[in-house]
DNA sequence: TCGGAAACTGTAAGCGCTTCCACTCCGACT
DNA sequence: AGTCGGAGTGGAAGCGCTTACAGTTTCCGA
């Protein structure tokens, strides 16, 4: 225990005691605020130090009406993807005095209760598309707590914040279809988040806009495991496809090893391409094409956006859509060296 | 806001005064203590329900002296690594009702005070060893809250967790030089962190044991550039290594990579291992033997003993080791078909 | 030398919740 | 019929901090 006199932490009480000054001079030193003398100052901070003062931050948020903390609901931590997410939001609230305090859905037995009772600890949510059902996340609204969604469909009133994903799958599909596919097949649910759905529109738009009718999704779950049985089962098809736009990294890296496996040539024989460029895609050989985004500052939007709310600073909803960047590798077949190409 | 009668959000009082009832009976509907009528249950319930309210969890900490919080400070969240390691620590914590507050301090100005703020604000702190320098850790250890350490080595009074590395790493040498390495280099800095210490210990102690001299480490960072950069360089030496035991994955593959651009074939003229298995280790070619830690586990784990700490169910500090396990792929040209082994 | 402003300090009233204690019912025993 | 005990409820005292307000000093300039 922090050493007051007996066994508990000290309070402000104490070290206004042994400062001989009342806790408001000693309030008043500690945050910096108002007028205090050089004496007092010195007595404050030596007595502070010697209890081994630390404030009880429970008490300063119900005093000042504010947490001076953030949450953040995440669906998982698995893969990069999150952590840089994470890392770039925790980066920008630490540089501005705010806590991050952490959710994660996945696998949570009661997500609509946790997220309530972290609206109870925070000045503002930001939620992860992924995370949450809409139903949850419109009970959240209710709260009156600010909420900013990541990679999710703009809500009226919320602001979001997301990375661009249509035109880069279009963009990437064309490339394709210009380098001679004439069979590709989209790998991944789209149902499975909004961002999926928008890589699949990209796919299927750039179809429609050469008159060829969208192929259907192979609608799996994005995991290696679905991605090492679609990339067996796809050669046994009755009109096996050319090439493989998948959903993530991950359904792509197993994809390519089972054709590996079974000694069909990348990119010769079928061309893959992933999502995400995860590590291992610049490993694998052929590296793999997939497309990057900017998660560690997509997190650091999201904190910005989120405080500007909880401040009061801005009070119009707004939508960034950030750049993605095309990661040309030779899994696509259609890679020329130093290659590569940003969207939006 | 959430809807109180005016713009501010309801608080216990706004309830009480809709269910017609004392906020005592409403506090312990909510909390679901001591004895309610089925009548008043039900009208608190739905007084809470129409005006939206969220208990200001501030309020509660203030009152029961507990925060129902950890703390969590991680170095950063680059890699498949710390993610994992928040994943298992924020599962365990949300089964029991801890809400996890994260500090990441690379890159922070002053995790001194960040962490000390933190301090304020949770029952107790768990604190990645490559996250704070000894005196910050030693500092904080004075304002009394309870401590777990992670991956750091045991302190007096401190339970710690951590997993298993001298052993595996010694176990991994072992192999290489029973395969007929004779000149083995280890890659990474040993003081970087008390983890690469460890394995370079296991690595010099192998060598040791059978009365030869442990090679220096190459005292380099564990990123990718150092890789790529050991793996030019290496070859040009006097006495040119036919083995790297790398301090992590991402040197390994980077040298990996470096070294096939070179034309040296692995694992024919050079052996090569890392350490952590990242997905990358299981789709490079060929693949990364390496030493799998159970980031997950030891999450949990540590999440677990802090708690118990808390509650005060346990008084001894503990320290923890996790076993590991030896992944062995062909990049260490000795792996068996289903060969695997577990340590300690 | 004095008045008044400026600088500093203290008192006390909350912030929203939990919980001890006292009180009122009521049904069940003697 | 009178008593006892438990269930249900409310009053009120904090938890440790911030801050408005008032009070006390100090230091000017006149």
């Amino acid at each position: 225990m922090a050493s007051g006199t007996s066994g508990r932490p000290a309070t402000i009480y104490d070290v206004a005691a042994r400062a001989k000054l009342s806790i408001a001079t000693v309030s008043r030193v500690l945050q910096g605020t108002g007028p205090v003398s050089e004496k007092a100052r010195a007595r404050v901070d030596q007595a502070a130090q010697e209890l081994n003062y630390v404030p009880l931050r429970a008490a300063r948020s119900l005093a000042v009406q504010r947490h001076e903390a953030h949450g953040l609901v995440l669906p998982d931590l698995a893969g990069p993807f999150y952590g840089d997410l994470l890392m770039g939001y925790e980066r920008w609230a630490g540089e501005h005095g705010q806590s991050v305090v952490i959710t994660v859905t996945h696998g949570h037995p009661d997500p609509r209760r946790s997220v309530r009772d972290l609206a109870g600890r925070v000045d503002g949510i930001v939620v992860h598309g992924n995370a949450l059902d809409l139903s949850t996340i419109q009970d959240l609204r209710k709260t009156g707590a600010p909420l900013v969604l990541v990679a999710h469909p703009p809500m009226t009133g919320c602001d979001s914040v997301r990375s661009e994903s249509a035109a880069s799958a279009e963009q990437l599909t064309n490339r394709l279809l210009d380098h001679g596919q004439t069979n590709l097949l989209f790998v991944g649910d789209p149902a499975s988040s909004y961002d999926v759905s928008e890589r699949y529109a990209g796919f299927a738009r750039a179809h429609a806009r050469r008159g060829l009718a969208p192929p259907e999704p192979e609608r799996v779950p994005l995991t290696e495991e679905s991605g090492a049985e679609v990339g067996e089962r796809v050669l046994r098809a009755t009109n096996p496809p050319d090439g493989l736009v998948c959903a993530n990294d991950e359904l792509a890296l197993a994809a390519m090893n089972s054709l590996a496996a079974q000694g069909i040539g990348v990119p010769d024989e079928i061309v893959v391409t992933g999502w995400d460029d995860v590590m291992a895609a610049r490993y694998v050989s052929p590296g793999l094409t997939t497309v990057r985004q900017p998660m560690i500052e997509l997190g650091r939007l999201a904190a910005q956006r989120l405080h500007e709310r909880v401040t009061g600073e801005r009070t119009r909803a707004r939508n960034d859509v950030l750049a993605t960047q095309l990661v040309l590798r030779d899994s696509c077949g259609t890679a020329q060296p130093g290659d590569a190409a940003g969207t939006e």
